[in-house]
RNA sequence: GGCGCGAUAGCAAAGCGGUUAUGCGUCGGAUUGCAAAUCCGUUGAGCCCGGUUCGACUCCGGGUCGCGCCUCCA
């Protein structure tokens, strides 16, 4: 039974499809002027793992993950860099793709681009001033008239009395309300554009979302996702949007993952305390990072650090050091392991919010009984490594050759080949009972960040600790 | 100021009103030429103050501290 908390109720609650069997999910992509940081990677990981769950139980989900690809932003930075937006984007959403894709993040079922929505917007648009929700201005701008839509501040707790008292919001001589928000709006001259009812414009911010989720998922979403930030104003201007448009219920669940921390604060581009993706996958292995992401609850806060890095590599050591002799075992059919006690204590982690901790939990268990059964039953070995492969694929991890993973590390490091060379000096030394230079070749190689173990069959094998 | 979230052993991080989380680390044992890996055992928790209860880390109230949103942000 499957459960996931719901930002609007502040609660769990047990998941029910608007239509049997299926479910819809949008979670908000990135605007794409720069390259993704870890803090995208988390949100992005964190629904890859919720969408892949979701279809190994045989759920039949339509995973929309759009891109912004125009907003004041982008048109700031092509300004800066005198680089077309749509040449801009098109760099930077190359770069996004090739991250996640090393992240072992799938693609969406639809990846929507605001820009090949702009249709869409307009309807929307015209459709709230038509029932008075929005209004144009005199610049060419159009507003949502926040005040028309009495449930507005559901999502985030708001009340709209004090919003309107906060002495940060910008007072707009053009707004008839300073918390109305931008619909469409007026372009300048030079800027991208498209022709609407109100004269050259573009979207505005929130609007997009509201238009490619319509279009991507009916008027009504299961599931909708993105980072806690976004969940004022974005998300709350969404529901206004849709819901005042359409005159129903827009989201079922809403989805939010925490925000990933640098020294306890949040990463983010305004504090500058960001690493891009590119920056950490120079120092660490992509199923590091992506370890580290799911190692605890997507809506609880993680502390960005070398140290946790550090010791993802060494959470995932353990399962590549057991996997290392099974490397011809194939996952096991989930259809078969209806009845393991293992894949029901995962799944059972799973469906309550997606407690990927629990999970991984589950899997060091079986890691535990895979190497006791190495010892006595292989056969039993093997079965517990095709399920134990078959969860990690559900979380979308241990998915490398266990000795490449194992002998990753810093290039800059001792060679492959040295070692294998040291190696077969050693395994000389101890024939000939040359202990001290056998010992001595170790030493070398730990110094150099190198880890031997010496098998029973004589053979030898080794790994990079980091 | 408003609205939320959190505080767990050396570190990381979960569930749970009474019964081992888990990983790393420590220590001891088995194993090994010695190691490493592995297995067994060990070590160790629940911010503070009240309350509810036969019993609270878990529920309730009040503090303290940290964090998020209220402004662009995944």
């Amino acid at each position: 039974m499957l459960q996931i908390y719901n930002t609007l109720t502040r609660q769990k609650e047990v998941f029910k499809p608007i239509h049997p069997g299926k479910i819809s999910m949008y979670v908000c992509g990135i605007t794409v002027y720069d390259y993704c940081h870890i803090g995208h990677a988390r949100t992005s990981i964190a629904f890859d793992v919720v969408a892949r769950f979701l279809r190994s139980q045989g759920w039949d989900l339509n995973y929309v993950h759009n891109i912004t690809d125009i907003d004041d932003k982008i048109i700031r930075r092509s300004n800066e860099l005198g680089e077309k937006f749509d040449a801009l984007t098109k760099r930077f959403i190359d770069a996004m793709h090739d991250d996640e894709q090393k992240l072992g993040i799938l693609p969406p079922t639809v990846e929507p681009r605001a820009t090949e929505f702009i249709e869409p917007i307009i309807e929307i648009v015209k459709s709230l001033v038509d029932k008075g929700h929005a209004y144009p201005a005199t610049n060419g701008d159009v507003y949502y008239r926040v005040n028309s839509f009495k449930e507005y501040g559901k999502l985030s707790n708001k009340n709209v009395d004090e919003l309107m008292a906060g002495a940060r919001i910008e007072v707009d001589e053009i707004k008839e309300d300073p918390r109305d928000f931008v619909l469409w709006k007026a372009s300048k001259a030079g800027e991208p554009s498209w022709s609407s009812p109100w004269g050259a414009g573009r979207p505005g911010w929130h609007i997009e979302c509201s238009a490619m989720a319509k279009k991507c998922c009916g008027e009504q979403l299961d599931i909708h996702g993105g980072g806690a930030d976004l969940q004022f104003p974005h998300h709350e201007n969404e529901i206004a949007q849709s819901e005042a448009a359409s005159g129903h219920n827009y989201v079922n669940y809403w989805m939010h993952a925490a925000p990933l921390r640098v020294d306890g604060v949040k990463m983010s581009k305004s504090l500058n305390n960001f690493f891009t993706i590119r920056d950490v996958l120079e120092k660490y292995h992509p199923e590091v990072v992506r370890f580290f992401l799911i190692s605890s609850h997507y809506r609880s806060p993680i502390n960005y650090s070398e140290d946790n890095l550090i010791e993802a590599r060494v959470g995932i050591e353990r399962f590549y050091t057991a996997l290392r002799d099974y490397v011809s075992v194939q996952p096991t059919d989930l259809s078969s392991m209806q009845n393991s006690e293992y894949y029901k204590s995962f799944v059972e982690a799973m469906n309550d919010d997606f407690n990927t901790r629990v999970a991984l939990a589950v899997m060091y268990d079986l890691v535990r009984d895979v190497n006791t059964a190495a010892k006595s039953d292989i056969q039993l070995a093997e079965k517990l490594v095709g399920e134990l492969k078959a969860m990690a694929a559900i979380l979308g991890i241990l998915q490398s050759n266990p000795t490449e993973f194992l002998q990753s590390g810093s290039s800059d490091g001792i060679s492959a080949e040295r070692v294998e060379s040291l190696i077969a000096e050693r395994i000389q030394s101890k024939k000939d009972k040359n202990y001290a230079r056998a010992d001595e070749i170790r030493k070398a190689l730990l110094a150099a960040g190198v880890v031997i173990e010496d098998a029973k069959d004589g053979t030898t094998k080794w790994r990079r600790e980091i």
